[in-house]
DNA sequence: GCCGTTTTCGGCCCGACTGTTTTCAGTCG
């Protein structure tokens, strides 16, 4: 058993032993344990045999027995036992607004309920406001949950938030009563789904701006309006919050609410450490609760918030507690990638497969936002379905494309289109062209899109093999996930990115918003083997050159540098890289 | 269940809001 399996599980255990109303200590212990092990870098098996694992801070004894128990027999009697004394609907109820673990374990005491449907029909029977701690308000509460749930999904896509969150934070921008203004939480932080939507603004005038704001267009509802906070639902079912502080709190209130929660514990426990006191107010010169301004560290931004806990500034997408503070101790935040740096892309697709423009349609496109080249690699003949082409089609291309090129270079342009394919990885690893008509492109992607069902270790295999082609400079979309639709293949990802760092191959990171494939949290891993990233839209239509930008942002979040992005050289020093792992 | 420059026991991040209460528990971020 793998250790996301593990720490699935032992995330698991903590919720079921909050609804048996076990001491919030130790159900969060399950949580920190399972956190930890999903960071880790080395693998499970390793720690064990080398009996290292009760080294990591936050397992002790008994979670070293239950993770050993796991990994070496794949299960657990301990999580068997719990997870049968617990009806699995009482877990679901949880994902309903205002419904915690007490009140979902007092609904299955007293009147029995196992499911939400349940819950339902006793919330309509108004069983449930009859209940001790329970009420009207509660009740019916619980039912618009209910529904809200069967109508939206609670998740979202990062790029659909930021389309909405955008021309918000504009107005705000623009509104005369705002000083300061931003996005907070996970927007902020570039995570790939999201919740809901946070907004931060600072203000004399509070009331003005709770105002603009739920009057904004795009608003079908308002949940709840007071002083400094609101709170609507925006088209899609996505929610949105807005809090306005004064300008002395926007810092601790900015960085409270970006997060992550794991990452604010730890400042907390920071300035704990120093005698300090940090919450959304302030950082205070006391040990005590307390507001008094004269006890008030002072601090104009973020920055200086982290300066007075000796470290050194952390770009929101870093704040996951994955390694920030001791790099950050240590004066070592790398100076991430900006999407700016990105000078073009090398993995698009043309209305020769499945995309929409013409080469020249694209390249006048792509010229024209300032790139410096980019990349046609339309699919290879196996993947039908996109209209892939046969070799034939692959050289009239190459013709045409030359021709475009000519075009451009008439015109005393240095944009370039790049020849390539985005060649099929057939069930068995080998590729859907031969290597000589490879040999004759610019740009080689290799990816999976069919045979999806293989196993890991066939998957492996498979990618593997590819990966050892000299002619594939990289693999695109390595797990073939899409964010809420469709689950990652089953793959062994550090053992492929290990073949690539022996092979010489470059990893896409995908940065269609559906994709963000490599993952971020792989890239760290990456990059300590030294495989070079390729931030790559996948266009099949021109706005898809958007995503740069949030594929930039992903990569932030990985902790990647311009040095570790190869669509960040010119294209002189990209064609000499791409011409190495041939020469090897 | 974890952890230890006051500790092997008694702590474990912090505050707001809501709805239910009559001083607070539960939930949320």
């Amino acid at each position: 058993m793998d250790k996301d399996r593990v720490a699935e599980i032992l995330t698991e255990i903590g919720t079921l032993l909050e609804l048996k109303g076990e001491n919030p200590f130790k159900t969060r212990a399950y949580a920190n344990a399972a956190r930890t092990l999903e960071a880790l870098t080395e693998p499970l098996e390793k720690l064990i045999s080398e009996n290292r694992l009760g080294e990591i801070k936050g397992i002790g004894e008994a979670l070293q027995k239950k993770i050993t128990e796991l990994v070496a027999t794949g299960r657990l009697a301990y999580y068997e036992e719990l997870k049968a004394s617990i009806p699995p609907g009482l877990v679901e109820m949880l994902q309903i607004p205002g419904l915690g673990p007490k009140k979902a374990k007092a609904l299955n005491d007293k009147l029995g309920i196992t499911t939400v449907d349940q819950l339902e029909t006793a919330c309509k029977a108004g069983k449930v406001a009859d209940l001790d701690g329970f009420g009207e308000k509660t009740q019916s509460k619980i039912l618009e949950g209910i529904q809200f749930r069967r109508t939206y999904a609670s998740r979202h896509l990062l790029s659909d938030a930021l389309a909405l969150a955008e021309p918000i934070l504009e107005g705000l921008r623009g509104h005369p009563d705002v000083i300061r203004c931003s996005t907070a939480g996970s927007v902020r932080r570039f995570k790939e789904i999201i919740g809901d939507i946070d907004f931060l603004a600072s203000s004399k005038q509070p009331g003005h701006v709770i105002e603009f704001f739920t009057k904004q267009p795009g608003v079908l509802s308002v949940n709840a309006k007071g002083e400094t906070k609101a709170s609507v639902v925006l088209q899609g079912g996505i929610q949105a919050d807005l809090r306005v502080v004064s300008d002395r709190e926007f810092p601790f209130a900015l960085a409270y609410f970006t997060g992550s929660k794991e990452h604010n514990i730890a400042m907390r426990q920071r300035a704990i450490q120093r005698g300090l006191r940090l919450n959304e107010y302030g950082l205070f010169r006391s040990a005590e609760e307390t507001r008094d301004p004269k006890l008030l560290v002072p601090c104009a931004t973020e920055e200086d918030i982290f300066k007075q806990l000796d470290l050194a500034n952390i770009p929101p997408e870093l704040r996951e507690d994955q390694g920030e503070f001791a790099a950050a101790e240590r004066g070592e935040i790398p100076r991430l990638l900006e999407w700016t740096d990105l000078r073009g892309s090398l993995h698009n697709h043309s209305n020769w497969s499945d995309g929409r423009g013409s080469l020249e349609e694209i390249a006048a496109h792509m010229e024209g936002l300032g790139c410096a080249y980019w990349a046609i690699t339309d699919h290879s003949k196996s993947s039908f379905v996109a209209n892939g082409l046969d070799p034939e089609r692959l050289r009239k291309q190459l013709k045409e494309l030359a021709e475009v090129n000519r075009s451009w270079a008439a015109k005393g342009s240095d944009f370039r289109l790049l020849t390539g394919s985005e060649v099929d990885i057939l069930a068995d690893g080998k590729l859907d062209f031969e290597d000589d008509l490879l040999a004759e492109l610019d740009v080689v992607v290799a990816s999976i899109h069919q045979g999806f069902s293989q196993n890991e270790a066939e998957m492996t295999k498979r990618l593997i093999r590819a990966a050892e082609n000299r002619f594939v400079h990289m693999l695109g979309h390595l797990t073939g996930r899409l964010l809420l639709e469709r689950e990652p293949y089953k793959v062994n990802q550090r053992a492929v990115i290990d073949a690539c760092a022996e092979t010489g191959t470059w990893v896409e990171l995908n940065a269609n918003p559906y994709r963000f494939d490599l993952d971020w949290r792989l890239w760290s891993y990456a990059k300590s083997k030294r495989v070079k990233c390729v931030i790559n839209c996948d266009a099949h239509r021109h706005e898809h050159a958007g995503f740069l930008r949030l594929g930039a942002g992903i990569a932030r979040k990985g902790w990647l540098t311009k040095a570790d992005v190869i669509n960040t050289l010119a294209l002189k020093a990209l064609m000499k890289e791409l011409g190495k792992k041939r020469a090897r």
